[in-house]
DNA sequence: ATGTAGGGCGCG
DNA sequence: AAAGCGCGCCCTACAT
């Protein structure tokens, strides 16, 4: 290993390969040419890695966070910020400004995502790499230098530089953040969990039988049907056993369900809420997914088009709320728990400029503040027009309640159904800091060239018609729902290295991992809310960070348009709602 | 036996 | 059976 220089470096990219068989960093500048070199063996990776960030805090620059960073968390190693690559690979290679030098580009090509490069729907974008990792991820270190390189140029090139370099960051300090929440992971506690399936269900039945409540409730449905055999399950079977008894539904679904009057039909409602709370959350899965008093979701950054977060495995982003008093805090711990009401309203109001809508949002409910102004007459009217606007709702209670709402806010209507007329020509939209809609499938542009003929049926130019309202109220919520995301970035990412300040000489979370073991960190994150596990004695100092924090994303994401993002938040030793 | 599609429902 | 966006996961039925 060569000595670190006495100059500070602001980039170390960290890749395979070199001298040895293990990793080489170099120290780069913004254009991605290297200055310093290190060579290193896979058993010396994290101690250098935790020397240098505890030195210089580098950015550093790899080619996939959740497999590098997974395993320096593992190694006890926290590091500030990073470079993801391929996460700036998938929002740079869908921008549709960059000249051709920089599209055309062919080697070392980046799999973007070894399942989207493969799948027979999309064009040969990305050839895989054959020094790719399993992941399919070229890592490297000629390759990672490359792409950089490639990365910062396209950047440059773009008409939107500069806030392209901000999702960027942001994006990649998601991804660190993702990576810390599943190392530290969520406290649950399986007591808790146990007691509420217990209230719920019954006790914790013996393999392969019901839970006592739960089988009371089976036997109720099956005699209202008068059929001791019925199946419950299997919603083809139901389906006629209910139209034996004279229900007469289409599908077995609550919706249609709700609007019959029959014995069978509340105790079916009931068993179905208790069914999906067995298979989906029940015993087996605490077995499966918690662990030494934690869950430990995988977070899958940007695995959403509109820049959403996705997960993979126990079903981190659906945990019922019936289940959330479970999330507990470790004793003389606390959660942070908060959430922003209305966030997507508020993110319209804002990048459409539209300062009447941004007026009714000022203080705690927009939607009431959406009444106040006389454009509709209650809240749950006011809630029904603004989601049906944002989903592009024609029909119904919502449709009907839409027009009122573009008289009242003519520029936030004006922005979405803007972004629904490109979206049905075919056309591509962006969010805020400039992360492009997906173009239209192939499939869709012959569907359309099909009706455009001449001598295009009646039923293909229907088919068209209504492929292109699909896409239309695709891009129409895409331009929010994207845009809410990167506010949601940003506050996360913010507030990550506020935690990361605030001094912690306190109690151990010993199942937490000994980066966060004695630290505040971030626990839970879903679109709009997160959760914090901090020691108690610092728990009034994350509040405020967790306020800051998104105070600083409205600013970052904003500037300094007058628009509130309220936080109901609280502290407690449960994540359950009182 | 194994893979896949669709119904259904939990979350935002 | 959702009118109206985005997900993941369970189950069953059905194809191979």
């Amino acid at each position: 290993m060569t000595a670190a220089s006495d100059r500070s470096p602001a980039l170390v990219a960290l890749g395979r390969g070199g001298p040895t068989a293990g990793w080489t960093a170099l120290a780069v500048d913004p254009g991605g040419v290297a200055a310093e070199s290190w060579s290193l063996d896979d058993s010396d990776l994290a101690d250098w890695v935790r020397v240098m960030e505890a030195a210089h805090a580098p950015r550093w620059i790899w080619s996939d966070t959740a497999a590098v960073y997974g395993e320096l968390l593992g190694s006890g190693v926290r590091v500030g910020r990073c470079h993801d690559l391929r996460l700036g690979h998938a929002i740079l290679t869908a921008r549709t400004d960059l000249p051709p030098a920089l599209i055309d580009r062919t080697a070392p090509d980046w799999a973007v995502d070894p399942l989207t490069s493969t799948s027979p729907d999309t064009e040969a974008l990305f050839v895989l790499d054959t020094t790719a990792d399993a992941q399919g991820l070229p890592r490297g270190i000629e390759a990672v230098l490359e792409e950089y390189a490639w990365q910062q140029a396209a950047i440059s090139a773009s008409a939107q530089a500069r806030s392209l370099r901000i999702l960027l960051a942001a994006e990649s300090a998601g991804a660190l953040a993702a990576a810390e929440m599943h190392a530290a992971g969520v406290p649950w506690d399986l007591a808790t969990h146990d007691r509420i399936l217990a209230a719920l269900l019954g006790p914790r039945p013996a393999a392969g039988l019901l839970p006592e409540r739960m089988q009371r409730v089976a036997d109720e449905v099956r005699s209202a049907l008068g059929d001791p055999t019925a199946s419950l399950d299997s919603p083809p079977k139901l389906l006629r056993a209910l139209h034996r008894v004279g229900v007469d539904v289409e599908s077995t679904s609550r919706w249609e369900l709700q609007r019959h009057t029959h014995p069978v039909i509340g105790p079916l409602i009931e068993y179905k809420r208790m069914a999906r709370l067995l298979t989906a959350n029940g015993w087996a899965w605490g077995d499966e997914w918690v662990t030494g008093g934690r869950f430990r979701p995988v977070y899958v950054p940007a695995g959403v088009v509109t820049g959403r977060w996705a997960s993979s495995g126990g079903g981190a982003l659906q945990i019922p709320r019936a289940l959330r008093g479970a999330v507990r805090a470790d004793p003389r711990w606390r959660l942070v728990v908060a959430d922003v009401a209305q966030l997507e309203p508020r993110v319209l109001a804002a990048m459409a400029g539209d300062l009447r809508l941004a007026d009714a949002a000022r203080g705690r409910d927009l939607y009431e503040g959406v009444v106040a102004t006389g454009a509709v007459a209650t809240r749950a009217d006011a809630k029904m027009a603004l989601l049906g606007a944002m989903y592009g709702a024609t029909s119904g209670e919502s449709g009907r309640l839409v027009p009122r709402l573009r008289r009242s806010f003519p520029r936030a209507m004006g922005l979405v159904d803007e972004a629904a007329r490109v979206g049905e020509a075919g056309g591509i939209v962006t969010t805020s800091w400039g992360r492009t809609s997906p173009p239209p499938s192939a499939a869709w542009r012959a569907v359309q060239e099909r009706a455009s003929q001449p001598d295009a049926t009646p039923a293909e130019q229907e088919r068209a018609r209504r492929a292109a309202r699909d896409r239309g109220r695709f891009t129409r919520n895409f331009v929010v729902q994207g845009t809410a995301a990167e506010w949601a970035l940003a506050w996360i990412a913010d507030l990550r290295q506020r935690l990361h300040a605030i001094d912690a000489d306190a109690p151990t979370a010993e199942a937490s991992g000994p980066v966060f073991a004695s630290h505040p960190h971030l626990a839970f994150f879903l679109h709009d809310e997160i959760v914090v596990h901090t020691p108690a004695s610092r728990a009034e100092m994350v509040a405020q960070a967790v306020k800051d924090a998104a105070a600083s994303a409205t600013r970052v994401l904003f500037g300094g348009f007058p628009i509130d993002f309220p936080l109901d938040l609280r502290i407690a030793e449960t994540a359950a709602k009182e």
